[in-house]
RNA sequence: CGCGGGAUGGAGCAGUCUGGUAGCUCGUCGGGCUCAUAACCCGAAGGUCAUAGGUUCAAAUCCUAUUCCCGCAA
């Protein structure tokens, strides 16, 4: 049979693993890379460019990298002067216009990182494990005008183990991702694959974190704050402040009062105590009093620090004090 | 030249403003106590204070330059 023909556009790391195994399949033929184009990022305002980029001249593809690919008028001869069976996107970062999702013969696939339409929007992977999902997935549809409202090509549900990381949670997406889109590709050529509208009514929205939402804050249960944690690990982390300085909590667990380590008086340590304080430590970190349960801080990250194990930072503490 | 923080035994910190004996919590090693211990007691080792210059009788500390690390903002 024809090689099937694609135009991949995405823009960061979670889409590199996608466009690498896509390319190397022996029916595909990626004829060009759209990304966005190269920033100034970093300390020192350095040029970074998109991880994407790096990956197709690795690859040896064509890229291009337009301000905005609805206004480009010449990127749009280019793109149907390839006569591409579909356009690929994940997480490409602009919004396609009627003009463009026109132009692949059989269609635009998006690929989601949520089970649509749950978590339409710009952060699906991170909203689902901070608001304690059990299970979350990856969506393909076909790409219609509205934001994540085209119809659903195929599903695949991922768990979410209590202790999984947003960054996690990327990398087994990103793993996915490759081979949900070759089969949605392959069912739409062959109609085996009939795609259903979603059921716009059951929508929710997975927006970006707000500087608020960063920041912990500990009258809340042990459970919500761990949640937090790990869905804005690695990056930006959750922040904290302990006195004056900024911290930020990289990995925590909630524990039971019985996993306090031995010797101490809970009943004790939690009445008059408020809530952030250090009422504990051991090996495994230091234990901090919350709304509802108790919260293990195993690795955190001072202001113009090391990443480090809160066992090695407490040494440094004079007396235990209160987080804020 | 976007803004800011940091570098001190193996780890985390104090000391720097106001120059004058290298300090704290932990870890490591040795000894003791104990039925026993991650607990407790006693003791020891381990640092050219990031690098290079300068000022000074004397620099971790003051001045100049450099390197490496980190946060914010985009």
């Amino acid at each position: 049979m024809n090689k099937l023909k694609l135009v991949f556009l995405g823009t960061p790391k979670i889409a590199c693993n996608a466009l690498e195994k896509l390319n190397k399949s022996d029916d595909i033929e990626i004829c060009a890379v759209i990304t966005q184009p190269d920033k100034p990022a970093g300390r020192g305002h350095k040029m970074a460019e998109p991880p994407i980029k790096t990956l197709a001249k690795e690859l040896g593809l064509e890229v291009f990298q337009p301000m905005s690919i609805r206004k480009d008028a010449e990127l749009l001869e280019k793109l149907r002067s390839y006569e591409a069976d579909f356009f690929i996107t994940i997480a490409f970062g602009q919004i396609l216009s009627q003009e463009v999702l026109d132009i692949p013969k059989i269609g635009t696939i998006n690929l989601h990182a949520s089970l649509l339409p749950e978590y339409r929007g710009a952060n699906p992977i991170a909203r689902a494990i901070a608001d304690g999902k059990k299970v979350t997935g990856v969506t393909t549809m076909l790409t219609s005008i509205g934001v994540d409202e085209g119809d659903i090509v195929l599903t695949e549900k991922i768990d979410i183990p209590d202790d999984m990381t947003t960054l996690d949670l990327a990398v087994k997406i990103a793993n996915i991702a490759p081979d949900i889109l070759y089969k949605s590709m392959k069912g739409l050529v062959d109609k085996t694959i009939t795609p259903i509208a979603q059921d716009h009514s059951k929508a929710t929205f997975a927006p970006k974190f707000t500087k608020e939402e960063t920041f912990l804050n500990f009258s809340k249960p042990a459970r919500d704050l761990h949640n937090m944690v790990r869905a804005l690990s690695p990056k930006p982390a959750a922040s904290c402040y302990y006195g004056d300085t900024l911290i930020k909590i990289i990995e925590t667990k909630a524990v039971d009062t019985y996993a306090l380590p031995t010797g101490c008086d809970c009943t004790n340590l939690l009445s008059g105590v408020e809530n952030g304080a250090i009422i504990a430590k051991d090996k495994n970190g230091v234990y901090v009093k919350t709304a509802d349960g108790i919260l293990l801080i195993k690795t955190l990250k001072p202001e113009g620090k090391k990443e480090m194990s809160a066992q090695a930072w407490v040494c440094g503490l004079k007396t235990l004090g209160c987080f804020r």
